[in-house]
DNA sequence: TTGGTAAGCTGGTATTACCATTTTACTTTT
DNA sequence: AAAAGTAAAATGGTAATACCAGCTTACCAA
């Protein structure tokens, strides 16, 4: 006779290996018995067994790998905000609590940057803003897509974030950041006009000083700053798409 | 033959679904066909159909009704931090980590908190603080639980962020609240000796002036010091631990 | 010692059958 | 005709078995 009794069989399996989990009767590293002889000491089949581990995978407990057998995962931040990479159907409220969010973070975030960064760290963000402003003005002389001058300043944000040594932070970032990005009612819309992407460059030359000089506060701020015009650009764009053209 | 083709099946029938999503095809609310007949539209059994559908309800973005079928969910941000309430192997530096994330995140909703509330937010924050400084002071006379004292906190705290009408800070914080108070390293320190309790009270009382009347900077800092008060207890509650009586 | 080969582990998928719950449609009752 | 009850059908949940695909191990040959 197994050890499972009552309500969904999956669930009572999910609850049970987290209890070993939590227990430290399994830790991190650790190797599950295999499927077939897991799901006999249980007294269940290997559906809801694989069914429950699907579910433990997915949420980055427990990780899978064929021929290998099914291990215990190691903490690992990055599925903070896994989940929301693909997902699209926002509302306009729910994209107004995410700019406010996102300026909050942001600005935080360089903050903390300027703080804990070293020298590597800069590096990073310095090729990521020249690289940006290239392509960024490139584009404007139909070079490139705006798909490339997305990512390069998507990689100016994220090594600030990463420059706070904070994965935490960086992973809210990075959620906050792809969930409204990947938002259909901004489709085309992020990339402006030329002047407004100039005040872009501007924009982060300032930040990358400050944070360069470890000025906190001066960071802090101009980063609010930057992502509050992106917004205004932005809200400026829906009015033009809602009352213009079409 | 189906629409599948190569690598793992049931990773492509998540990416299926999900492009179906994105492209509008399949809005929220909406049902998918059953798992027979999507099995056999794909051309795959109903195992991996199961795998991928399982994968996406733990993401949130599916639901299934035995007996009824399987839904486009509504988005719920709920999802964002939800896996990690269980996850307590947590090392010393991320402990750091999280502490500091938390003091950011937990003074900026408070300020947002004061700038947004409505005055049914207050009314909820009020109850909790004063079930909370009941608890804790009935705590020290030798009735109720340590856990009674952390929920009654907890609620307090969650009730500011709840005046914030932001939903993905109010899930950040829970998460970082969630994911600092399982870890193991800190299952009975959480509560100190009367003073620290009697403080931790008055700064409640204060930040909810702060957010009643409004002053955003004031709960910022008040908030701010708070957390730090306590992430400093903590610390030398860590330190006797190491070197004291074990 | 080295290299490879084969056996046996593991998870991944297919098939079939049956159970539990929900929905639907029909019948019965009022 | 409307309401209530009941049976049938549809759907997800589980079981059992078999086989495929990738990895590990051990053993053998050079």
């Amino acid at each position: 006779m197994g050890i499972v009794k009552k309500s969904s069989s999956s669930e009572q399996i999910i609850d049970y290996i987290l209890k070993k989990i939590e227990d430290q009767e399994w830790k991190s590293g650790d190797r599950l018995p295999s499927e077939r002889e897991f799901a006999q000491q249980l007294g269940v089949s290997r559906i809801p067994l694989r069914e429950a581990i699907c579910a433990l995978s997915t949420m980055g407990i427990l990780s899978v790998k064929q021929g290998g057998g099914t291990f215990i995962e190691e903490y690992n931040p990055e599925y903070l905000g896994k989940n929301f990479k693909t997902y699209t159907l926002l509302s306009k409220s729910l994209i107004d609590e995410i700019f406010e969010a996102r300026i909050i973070l942001e600005a935080e975030v360089a903050k903390l940057a300027a703080r804990n960064r070293k020298d590597d760290d800069l590096k990073g963000i310095r090729q990521a803003m020249r690289r940006h402003s290239k392509t960024a003005l490139m584009f404007f002389d139909g070079i490139g897509t705006k798909q490339e001058v997305l990512l390069d300043d998507n990689d100016f944000h994220m090594g600030i974030a990463a420059a706070t040594h904070n994965s935490f932070l960086y992973q809210m970032l990075d959620t906050v950041r792809s969930v409204g990005q990947n938002s259909h009612l901004y489709d085309d819309k992020y990339v402006m006009n030329r002047e407004e992407y100039k005040e872009a460059i501007q924009f982060h030359e300032k930040i990358y000083q400050a944070i360069a000089e470890q000025k906190e506060d001066i960071a802090f701020s101009v980063m609010e700053n930057h992502i509050k015009t992106i917004r205004s650009s932005l809200d400026v764009e829906r009015m033009k798409k809602e009352f213009g053209e079409e």
